[in-house]
DNA sequence: ATGGTAGAAGATCTA
């Protein structure tokens, strides 16, 4: 089965763009981040034609999450045990394939400016996410947590690290805590099946940086040890970005044996 | 030259 994260900056200027890289990408279950609409705003009917089961963690202006799925969704929650927030960052489900899989969704903090209030919301939102993954090891239940992170990992999954280590995004605090995280016994699909350096998922749409590929990679799927053992393969879906009306961001999609 | 781009909200904030 395929899983992706894809965060779309806008579900309502992108639906055009997300049907049609929805097509594309032939994935089993995506997870969407920034659907900036509320819940009831979500596009259910053309989504729903195309054959997806949606759960939905919306809110209006910011942030939103989503996943969509090919087989059933049972047991949606839309926020983490650990944490008390209002700001919808985070959803969860169980699909229902063949071998059953519980999918996380989430929108890290960006944690601009840093230091600051908003990066010590990021901080305690990425422990928060750590203590939940804790709890998610223990239930022995497979899963994936999928999103986007906004961390760069190290200096090789950004164009330019004299720009990105001293940005929220990129600096030695949120990388200790992106590798904390995997430290729990979680492993970064894209490192563990491809691992090249400068390989992004995100591009600004100021001054060009597609173009130059002034590029970072901030979207994730990190896999519990037993999804580990199925994957096979990762892919950045680049080709996202050079459409028309495109979002900021790309897909990235992991394989799992069936 | 204190700039640039995009989206949502609404005359600014977030990324």
């Amino acid at each position: 089965m395929r899983i992706a994260t894809w965060n779309v900056n806008s579900m309502k200027a992108r639906l055009p763009t997300v049907l049609q890289v929805l097509n594309d990408i032939k994935a089993d279950v995506v997870c969407l981040q920034e659907l900036k609409c509320e819940t009831d705003a979500f596009p259910y009917l053309e989504i729903e034609e195309m054959g997806w089961n949606c759960a939905v963690h919306g809110q209006k202006s910011y942030n939103g999450v989503a996943i969509l799925s090919k087989f059933p969704l049972q047991d949606v929650t839309r926020e983490m045990s650990t944490l008390k927030d209002d700001q919808a960052r985070y959803i969860e489900a169980t699909v229902l394939a063949e071998r059953p899989v519980r999918v996380g969704g989430l929108y890290l903090p960006n944690g601009n400016p840093a230091p600051g209030e908003k990066y010590d919301y990021k901080l305690e939102w990425v422990a928060a996410l750590e203590d939940h993954a804790r709890s998610l090891l223990k239930a022995e239940e497979p899963f994936v947590l999928c999103g986007d992170y906004n961390a760069i990992p190290a200096p090789e999954d950004c164009w330019d690290d004299t720009v990105w280590n001293t940005d929220a995004l990129g600096l030695p605090e949120t990388r200790a805590a992106w590798r904390q995280l995997k430290h729990l016994g979680l492993t970064d699909a894209f490192e563990a099946c491809d691992g090249r350096a400068h390989q992004y998922t995100f591009w600004d749409y100021q001054g060009g940086a597609f173009q130059k590929d002034h590029g970072i990679r901030i979207d994730h799927i990190l896999a519990c040890p037993r999804m580990t053992d199925r994957l096979t393969g990762v892919e950045i879906y680049r080709k996202a970005r050079a459409l028309e009306k495109p979002s900021d961001h790309v897909p990235v999609i992991a394989t799992f044996e069936d």
